[in-house]
DNA sequence: GAGTAAGATTCAGAGAAACTAAATTATTGA
DNA sequence: TCAATAATTTAGTTTCTCTGAATCTTACTC
């Protein structure tokens, strides 16, 4: 009972070994498929039945073969060996990325237009992979990516230096003048009143800069974070707006643009706490996000 | 993929302390249930990290708690644990007897009458040994002995040494002369004819022996191998027969002794192959037969 | 039978792994 | 700031495990 105090620290390499040699006709031959000496294999399987404690093998003639007994300790070795060849898989998957859990936020416009089809095919290649989009606003996004709720974000570049995040520029869009039919026409100084985004809204203060660059007043009727909320008011008359050509000009009636130059460009960028731990499933969509 | 060639190599050590951890509030506390001192436990679950090659830890304030991730190994160690855990338990009953294979040859007197209620007690005492019972003549489990065909034999001693075997003395057996009813009375000379064992058994053998002895001639007229047929014999007044007390009085209608005094004593030995290799079933089960 | 080859084990030594004890770092709370 | 707690790092020792060489045993061949 004294030698015994605890469990047999049996090793994987040792139960490997045993379904090795319960495998192959020689023990010469068992070695050379586990890729160690004979000599390594024999004190291996010695060191094996001596923490079993009960004999596992018995000599005939010049081979040495499983006794009977042996067969409870072979379908152990069997199981294990299985279940950590398992392990060692899905290891592998956590790795390279294959597998693991990705909490990904962005806002409507990349999850609806410019990088759906790049999530639904990296999703197809990665069946294991447990991937949870959260669209909304880029503030709300980097917030929740800053307390931990969320791994990733792709959100509109913000326009205050923020500690603890990296950014990595994902693609630049343009935003353009709209205005309710017959309403176009005149100088910047005419143009308005508008709907367009919140206060606080990345967007809406790269909007107001690109306006007043331009000479435009800035008077506000209607707030909506919705682009296609908004494009339906300047649809409705109820005034112009600032948006991203993707959602002015989907559908079936797209808005006419106001001018053929863009009022603005917005910079989507793709967003990772900095201290971070590094995890592959993250750095994987990561990429694929960046390079489209 | 290099560092990986073939499996990991995972100790049960190593995956009880990650067992330990989940279990125990801190890793000090952790440390003590599993035996060890804090600094082992940290070294080898950084070892076990290692080569899972997964991050499985991460600390929070003071305390480093398993991650989420970890939950697939922590399943897979508590399986590898548990069933370790069963096999050990195996493992002890090998060791003390309390399972095995015991393949026991016993000639009919001891199976039915000398040692039946220690047969009886024993297999009740022990119920995962596997308890395999073969009752044949002395000569033919002597040869099924020699040849590996059973573990362990109760018969009458062989009159010559053999080789190979170990034998220790169980029980003396007397052996009585009985004759048909209104046979008995004269001299040793007028005694018989006799219906015994066939040629070559050992217990005819201590007959003929003992006859002579007396004086006694010895002509058979019928030969069996079973007692009870013999009785039967002399019942029907074939014959005169010397048979063991325990057979020839057992029944509601015993036979009568024709003197007080046995004819001879036939030694019952327990016998085991020299060369064998210790098990503690056989060990056990042979004790219990030598004691009564 | 001697000689030889195959299968396996034993031995000695080198390198890796794992443990303990002590020192160190980091966090919490008074 | 001080002390206590939790854990890790470091240094040194012991234990494992492997390789390569030598040995032992058994089977086969001439």
């Amino acid at each position: 009972m004294a030698d015994t105090p605890t469990l047999p620290n049996l090793t994987v390499q040792q139960l490997e070994y045993m379904v090795a040699v319960a495998a192959a006709p020689t023990r010469a031959a068992a070695a050379a498929r586990v890729g160690v000496t004979a000599s390594a294999l024999t004190q291996g399987l010695a060191e094996l039945e001596r923490r079993v404690g009960v004999p596992l093998f018995e000599r005939h003639g010049r081979l040495t073969r499983l006794r009977p007994q042996a067969a409870e300790v072979l379908a152990h070795a069997r199981r294990v060996v299985a279940e950590t060849r398992d392990l060692a898989r899905w290891a592998e998957a956590r790795r390279t990325g294959a597998a693991g859990t990705v909490r990904l936020g962005t806002i409507d416009a990349v999850a609806i237009h410019h990088r759906a089809e790049t999530v639904r095919s990296h999703r197809r290649a990665h069946p294991d992979l447990d991937l949870r989009l959260t669209v909304a606003p880029s503030g709300s996004l980097l917030d929740a990516l800053q307390v931990g709720d969320l791994d990733l974000v792709v959100c509109v570049e913000p326009s205050d230096f923020i500690e603890g995040i990296d950014t990595i520029l994902c693609l630049e869009e343009p935003l353009h003048a709209y205005a309710p039919d017959g309403a176009a026409g005149g100088p910047p100084e005419e143009w308005g009143p508008w709907v367009t985004y919140p206060t606080g809204s990345h967007t809406r203060g790269v909007i107001a800069a690109g306006l007043t660059v331009l000479g435009a007043p800035f008077e506000v009727v209607a707030e909506s974070n919705q682009p296609d909320v908004l494009r339906e008011m300047v649809r409705l008359g109820m005034g112009w707006s600032v948006l991203p050509e993707a959602q002015a000009e989907a559908g079936p009636e797209p808005l006419a643009r106001v001018r053929r130059r863009p009022i603005g460009l917005r910079r989507l960028v793709v967003v990772r706490r900095s201290g971070a731990p590094p995890d592959p499933a993250v750095d994987g969509l990561a990429n694929v996000l960046v390079s489209g």
